[in-house]
DNA sequence: GCGACAG
DNA sequence: ATCTTGTCGC
């Protein structure tokens, strides 16, 4: 797909963080108008004791969930993983495999957070602004943010609040008795929009169809990669 | 200074 | 994220 004029990659923190409150300003948050026809799911896969990153990228039908292609691509990583910087680590390799991806997605999925961000601009914010598509941060866990525990089962959901009691984010059961996820805003997309895309996506498992396809799918292009350091 | 800390 | 076996609960 066709990908915005990217920026330099930063080395350095300090520059990093510059790009971070550069780039946040552009995040636009409005409701989804359109129903989306195909959603994408980004994931990536990483080789211990080396800097080389596998990347995939799937694309479903919506409101189906059937998987249309995928996409995948090998890489050199070199940022290294800090909290709160996490787009500096995994954004280059990916932006560079959404360069294939076609047709375009309505909307995309990444494991990590949006909005939900100490300035405002995580993984899934910086990928949507890059890609100028609506974006969803699905996190795991959390990085701030204060909460009270959903209940137990699926679609219960609270408030994920900063300090100044601002939300951030939503922590959603996306599966009865399992672990919430963590989602808020990426870009082109409202908190509201993105909590039921979440939960439209979530079949038997607690992870969301989109991002856990990419993930199932990485894992298995690392696995079968057997033509790197041969002895 | 101390604790927290997406993947 | 990565490595890794069995085990507990719906």
């Amino acid at each position: 797909m066709v990908t915005l004029a990217s920026h330099e990659w930063p080395t350095d923190l300090k520059s990093a963080a510059n790009l971070q409150r550069q780039l946040a300003s552009q995040v636009i948050q409005k409701p989804l108008t359109n129903p989306p026809q195909i959603i994408a799911g980004a994931d990536l896969a990483f080789k211990k004791n080396s800097n080389l990153a596998y990347a995939c990228v799937v694309l479903l039908t919506f409101p189906e969930l059937t998987l249309l292609k995928y996409f995948t691509l090998k890489g050199p990583v070199d940022f290294p993983y800090i909290p709160g910087y996490l787009s500096f680590r995994e954004a280059p390799l990916l932006l560079n495999l959404f360069k294939r991806v076609k047709p375009e997605p309505d909307l995309v999925f990444f494991d990590g957070q949006g909005l939900a961000h100490p300035k405002k601009f995580g993984l899934a914010s910086h990928m949507g602004v890059l890609l100028n598509r609506p974006s969803i941060g699905c996190a795991k866990s959390r990085l701030i943010g204060t909460f009270k525990e959903p209940g137990i089962e699926k679609g219960c959901k609270t408030q994920l609040m900063d300090k100044d009691g601002g939300v951030i984010g939503s922590v959603v059961r996306t599966r009865n008795n399992c672990k919430p996820l963590f989602i808020s805003v990426g870009h082109l997309i409202d908190l509201d929009s993105s909590i039921d895309f979440v939960l439209k996506c979530s079949t038997r498992f607690k992870i969301p169809e989109p991002t856990r396809l990419a993930h199932n799918l990485v894992t298995a292009f690392k696995k079968e990669d057997r033509n790197v350091n041969p002895q």
